[in-house]
DNA sequence: GTGAAAGCGCTAACAT
DNA sequence: ATGTTAGCGCTTTCAC
């Protein structure tokens, strides 16, 4: 049972290929296809559902109708979110997507953005990127074919990208808990330490303090290991005990740094913490049934997905050339 | 800047084309090509990047490489971590994975499989289907290519599928409240009903009591909307709340429901039920970071992306022929 | 050991 | 208003 091809539908309709192509591509008023002749020929079509084969067409046009979509982890819900967003925008245009994790390693995300660019040939990439500088993209990909970046940020980075406002979003949540008396916050961020949007939070936590005044201390900053963040936020937990400062609350980074402080924070060890604030960057459901009345602000999660693949639409209609900038801002939520 | 091809090669070297993309396919000892000009040839191709053109590759070899994952819903933590799994074996084997979540529709279902086999002409598919029999599947896509079934099962079906004891799970769980005392157990289900997976848990809730020759009410038993899971669950709660009934525990049969539980079981007007044991099939970090000690049966979540996808590559290589049932048992986790 | 040439299924420039 | 034909870049049969 031999797949359909315009060639069969050619001999059974008696008109040309070429015909057939002109009106399946939605070309037949600019050709000039009588009216009658295109609704045979569509109904045809619908008929035998006859779909033309893909790889002929991308070899001929040069176009794949793929978009690749590069994260550090497809198994976060954060990005599997935004997965799910821009592969249901981009499914509306006829695009396919292909996703692909990083887990936060330069080197694979190097070889994930050739393999995509050069073997599957893909017309547009959107990238969480963990690089740090934007030199390899401006050599390698940018020439070729649109790409827009998300969450994170390069520095001295002219390109598109979509993101969080990071740095008010952590300004403004310390900012509420110094107004709220509380005075000795720990922060705890994560690596890499370079990205932005790490990078933005912290500088937001300093600023706040310097906003009021504040001295805080460099060692209630802890720097927490994405590869081993249970063990490191106990690490940080027992350092700032032992030093015996106060501590009134803790700023996590992001929502995994939280869930660690929420469960190492229940360990007989800590209780001198029990009472100490959380605040988390980011929004999470579990923050809902916890007795602990966490302080977090929430990010657009789905705008990103929203934002990142309409743009990128609009750059692959020809229809945008600028670069473009998007920074959506993140809202505080008071428990 | 145009993309180097075959041809550029063939005049760089002094070599055919034909001899270059036999080397390059690894069949260069096959055809007897010289150790020199084999190792002359993949230097060249090492030194410039080239990589071959994938349309024009699967046009003439009529294979793409591609592996379909339709799942209901890739934002879902279950299913994007299945996902990952996946992604990883298969990019080890040169197979690139497309995704699309189907939403809980049959219709949607029906079209993404048709797009994926018809229009990308994917290699195989691997599918969490929300169909309710296996005739669209038997008719239109088994006999084209390779289809692994997982999570859920078609009844009489006679395919591959990589799925859990769901059976097993729930019974043992519900067993297990039995045994500590505990009396009246709410079940809480969830749409579509139908599924393998639900199913079969609410027969193991069911054939627990049977074993201990325990009555259960009927009215215990509640069916909730996906799409509307917060209202159904309070609903149902407020439904036992007011037939007066005693409830000593609720069994969610997956973990939306649970998380729906925890966050009604807060409120005020449920205080009664403030001590009632949950039970849950499916272990999340959230039960950790929580007072409540939930009682739950994890599930291998990445097993069934290895078992699928490693099952998967062998029927591709012609190393497997037969259909296989692969059954996953989940585990007990009492806290 | 190596190369020439056909052809995978489609689109689009050019004819008519 | 419709048809002929070349060619996208690759693999593979067949010839030498």
């Amino acid at each position: 049972m031999r797949r359909i091809q315009l060639e069969d539908l050619s001999k059974q309709l008696g008109f040309s290929k070429t015909l057939i192509s002109m009106v399946l591509n939605g070309k037949g008023n600019h050709y000039g296809i009588s009216k009658k002749t295109q609704a045979i020929v569509l109904d045809a079509i619908a008929k035998v559902n006859y779909a033309p084969n893909k790889f002929a067409k991308s070899l001929r046009t040069g176009k794949s109708f793929f978009i690749g979509l590069i994260v550090p982890d497809i198994s976060n819900p954060f990005y599997s979110t935004i997965a799910k967003k821009i592969e249901n925008i981009l499914f509306e245009h006829n695009y396919n997507l292909l996703v692909c994790s990083t887990e936060e390693n330069i080197e694979k995300e190097k070889l994930l953005v050739e393999m995509m660019v050069n073997q599957q040939g893909v017309d547009g990439l959107i990238l969480a990127s963990c690089y740090q500088d934007a030199t390899f993209y401006e050599r390698a990909v940018l020439s070729h074919i649109p790409v827009i970046f998300i969450d994170r940020v390069l520095p001295n980075f002219g390109g598109n990208f979509v993101s969080i406002d990071n740095y008010s979003g952590a300004k403004e949540i310390v900012t509420h808990l110094l107004e709220k008396g509380f005075k000795n916050i720990a922060c705890f961020a994560i690596t890499p330490i370079y990205l932005s949007t790490i990078n933005d939070r912290l500088l937001g936590f300093k600023n706040a303090h310097k906003h009021f005044s504040i001295i805080m201390s460099e060692n209630l900053i802890k720097v927490v290991n994405f590869e081993k963040i249970m063990e490191d936020v106990e690490k940080g937990l027992t350092e700032i005990l032992e030093s015996d400062k106060n501590l009134d609350a803790v700023f996590a980074l992001n929502n995994h740094i939280a869930i660690a402080l929420l469960t190492c924070l229940r360990k007989e060890k800590f209780r001198k913490f029990a009472q100490v604030q959380i605040a988390c960057f980011d929004d999470i459901a579990t923050f809902d049934i916890i007795d602990k009345k966490v302080l977090s602000v929430s990010q657009p999660i789905e705008e990103i997905g929203k934002q990142a693949s309409e743009l990128l639409l609009e750059i692959l209609a020809g229809k945008k050339n600028a670069k473009e900038n998007i920074v959506l801002p993140p809202k505080l939520i008071v428990r």
